[in-house]
DNA sequence: TTTT
DNA sequence: TTTT
């Protein structure tokens, strides 16, 4: 699979909400959260201090959507990776509607569970589901020779 | 001015038509541009080919606005680096509408052309706008004593 | 202040000391933290779990640096944003090394205390230290005529 | 294979040599390059504008180094998305020495080649090379009801 | 709708 | 040297 562009999004953030869990009709689960970020400053005009919190939906396929579906839920602290995605809809006056969200699905796919020292914690990253034959780290390890040698770092 | 959490976008795509400049009241500039994204793949049930691409609306506000309005152009390559906002507006049918969008402004935008080699062709990143009194890497350049000699790595 | 090029780290693990903090001869602080990510996966050829653990030097410099002076310590999860750098020096030998480090700074630096709940916890981006005459969100909220019109979602 | 944390190096830039190809005893290629990445300011002391480009070693395996052998020359610019990692190695003398590098590899790596529309062109993620059994996008595409209902935005 |  |  070959891609044109990079399409990357990174949340940090706390959820709304328990996650939703869906089903496709594969059996694949489907896990929709909501996430807040915000930012606070203070209004120069009125000197008073102001916030501003930003609501992202966020759609995990898969494994994570599983691992969402049984650690995460109201107020949990996560990261994402995840890529834009609108799609179109038509709401019951058959007009069109467009939502955008993130998808956390396949390779570059990342939810990390933060904080929460509870649980398992641990953290999960979707492309990594079929671990059997890669190797995660280079066991390239041979003296980086020529390479030091020509490049003026 | 403090945040909780993280909101960000990084895009690289080139844009579907040339830049639309908007002014606001205060005079600042705001430029729109709409960038694609594609991945494509082999879909394993038929065999073929198939493309999909996702299209992206980012806008710009300030210095950036306006180095969009006078480089960029339909086709042009760029990195974008912003955050994801939805805003919520009014159709003429007084229904609630909501668009998510790519604002790169501010402290944490960044817009670099990419590819053309040609005109000044130089990013710029939009916290940069007020370079006065800021050096941009670090002065500190004594030895690095005990932190070298403290830390194995 | 222009640029060529992104250059741009996003860190997210745990402190594994406290904060060294030093001070520039202008006074400004500087904050040295080693920072702990890791994989874990299971080995095909033994069956056994392995992990590894990739150690990170970041170096924070300004608001950034007394902010984790006061606040991280051993043990905590930091989200970070900083770019690469890399250092010459010498040792005692006299031999040339190189060090490098992410280093957090100025704009486009981004330190977010995860997790704990404890303290102030509010997170803080270092561009953000001059909020005086910054908004840091679109006032430009005029329905998005044109723009949704044109453009082929 | 579950991971603890988020290491990420996010780059565009320019080689600064062709790359150097090697290969692995299980006959696999490793290839590095040199990526520079650069910034120019304006000194408020002296008012002269200044640069400062910074070098950074990546090193790409599996079938993106296959690419970046085939299609990455000097100068060509490039976007990686990779992972920093440390090595230990000894020099001569015995000592020991430190390199660290930005690992492109596996689930993660991203390697896009930018700007040249010439030969293929095709940016390449790693963790795409077994596309047998992944569909890259999401096929859920049921109406969004429960969902959308729900939650305002 | 979260969090501080 | 962290964390799980």
């Amino acid at each position: 699979m070959a891609s044109r562009g990079v399409n990357k999004v990174i949340l940090v953030g706390n959820l709304g909400n328990d996650p939703e869990i869906h089903h496709m009709p594969s059996g694949g689960a489907v896990a929709n959260i909501s996430i807040a970020t915000s930012e606070s400053w203070r209004d120069k005009a009125t000197g008073e201090q102001r916030e501003k919190t930003e609501w992202h939906r966020v759609t995990l396929f898969g494994k994570l959507a599983d691992v969402a579906a049984q650690y995460l839920k109201k107020g949990s602290q996560v990261y994402i990776e995840g890529q834009l995605q609108t799609r179109k809809w038509q709401n019951q006056q058959g007009q069109d509607q467009y939502t955008t969200e993130v998808v956390v699905q396949g390779f570059n796919g990342v939810m990390q569970m933060l904080g929460s020292r509870t649980s398992n914690g641990q953290g999960m990253a979707s492309g990594q589901q079929q671990p059997t034959s890669q190797q995660p780290q280079q066991q390239y390890n041979e003296p980086p020779m020529d390479f030091d040698d020509d490049i003026p770092l």
